[in-house]
DNA sequence: AATTTCGCCCTAGAAAATCTAAGGGTAGAA
DNA sequence: TTCTACCCTTAGATTTTCTAGGGCGAAATT
């Protein structure tokens, strides 16, 4: 029997993503992020790669890391590598008997502002089929397997991003509570409600709304905005409430908006096509019915 | 605390490199010989990758697989990511304090032709290390970490690729049992020694030096040619000689060619260089030692 | 000055992936 | 027909990979 010696390993390709990850992101955390894992595997990819190559491609500080000069050299033909990854994959699902549109939302957005959207895009997009997914970051689209985006966050200008609508906070609460409600001052007499994700609604209406005017936070923290708002609903308290976010409400009128006035606060409804779906027309189709 | 909900994950990557490897290579069992795995991990990473993108890759034959048009139409894609793959690995791999050159060669070459040379080539490329590989077949030089190949095989014509000698064989036998030998006719009997790589070599060599002599095989086969050359030695018989692999023992007289007649087998004693390396200095170093 | 925060490292044990070995089926050869 | 040679599949074992929990050191905060 022939013997067939070992051939020489190349490097394990997890190590491989994991380190155009962390380069490109700046760090282990964020690239575990990305990956969905640990930094601990990450730190773990990393140094299998040191090894195999027998180069170091970080340096490690104490509140980070940072990439050597040859770690950095590496990252443009590591990004180019996993773009034509990304490429082929997306052909491989293009395959799929059954064409899939993948969302990532927000949270709160992808339950108050996109749910009541979806059935009308189910109908229209018979024969695809729709995933959405609640993400706490916005995804790399260049990357992850995502075609569309929508977030309520700064704008970054990037390719392909369509700003919905600018985004506006102001106090809503249950009609209940602002019969009690006359001038900005009554507010302290109530309960405050703040959302994990945005803790300085507040102190940010307040500044432009009714400046001068404190309240020590006191009230309860909801890390789901959507629970945040079914409590409002049922009077537990005052809430800062996003437009795009508490539009259905206002107008059933479950909450209602004591005050008038509405501060801007620099982020938006931002809706992102993926680069390379630009020119689908399922998602093009869907980019148009969201932008109404 | 922040749910972060699971995002969707993207097919296995090494899931892909089999794929790529078994779209390239038209089956699984090749894709695993490359891979240096057995065709059931090929298998499993093929159905892995079919449930994931919802679509048949490879058409199940009762010899073989056939790859589907679609799972056709993305060897390309494939073949670019990986090829990108590849080099990004290269660079990372420059990046090694020690340079290492790399040589995939068949066990017998790199024993009886390579090994004799590489003192001359250690001590010309200080500071370089120098590794050898003893294959059974040629690498994939556009795929695998290989800088240069050394085999005894049809020449392809292949960029990179050059003759170093072409092959010739004949019977080689101890100077002991070669004063027995006087025509031909009396090889018949005599022990005949056989290579388990290269068995048809004493019917080649038959046919054209003497033809119409003809003998039952009987004699021992081996699986390395280097230890079948080594009992030759010690007259455990006669055995058909590559030029290039005996040159050395009949040099020092250890063995000698009993009869001149020398047979061409088409095949060539070939150096192939990798696509990436021809630029680099200390590859075209050893290829220049190798060359005389 | 003390404390908190942040990001990475380490290790042991757990979970998941990946592999091998044995099994089974088909085509062509004897 | 039976044998042989291929090639692919499946079940179980192995190895890789991941997570959790505990630390450390420097910067930011109190």
């Amino acid at each position: 029997m022939p013997v067939s010696p070992p051939r020489p390993k190349g490097p394990p390709l997890n190590a491989l993503r994991a380190f155009e990850a962390a380069i490109r992101l700046g760090g282990f955390a964020p690239a575990a992020d990305e990956l969905c894992v640990t930094p601990g595997a990450i730190s773990q990819h990393i140094k299998a790669l040191e090894d195999w190559a027998e180069a170091p491609l970080f340096e490690r500080r104490s509140q980070g890391v940072v990439p050597t000069d040859f770690g950095l050299s590496l990252a443009a033909p590591f990004a180019t590598a996993f773009d034509a990854i990304g490429e082929a994959v997306r052909h491989l699902r293009s395959g799929a008997e059954h064409q899939t549109i993948h969302i990532a939302a927000l949270p709160s957005v992808a339950q108050l502002w996109l749910s009541p959207r979806l059935p009308m895009i189910r109908t229209a997009l018979a024969g695809h089929r729709l995933s959405v997914t609640a993400l706490e970051t916005p995804p790399n689209l260049g990357r992850e397997l995502f075609d569309i985006s929508i977030f309520l966050d700064t704008p970054t200008g990037q390719p392909g991003e369509t700003i919905l609508a600018e985004d506006r906070i102001f106090p809503v609460c249950s009609p209940e509570i602002a019969a009690r409600l006359k001038s900005p001052e009554d507010l302290l007499a109530e309960t405050w409600l703040y959302d994990a994700v945005w803790p300085d609604d507040w102190d940010r209406w307040l500044a432009q709304a009714a400046p001068g005017l404190k309240k020590k936070p006191n009230g309860p923290h909801f890390s789901l905005y959507t629970v945040a708002l079914e409590e409002t609903k049922h009077s537990a308290g005052i809430l800062i409430g996003h437009a795009a976010l508490v539009d259905s409400a206002l107008k059933s009128g479950d909450l209602v908006a004591p005050f008038g006035e509405q501060v801007a606060t620099g982020k938006a409804l931002t809706v992102t096509v993926a680069p390379h779906q630009k020119s689908s027309k399922a998602v093009r189709q869907v980019l148009a019915m969201l932008g109404n």
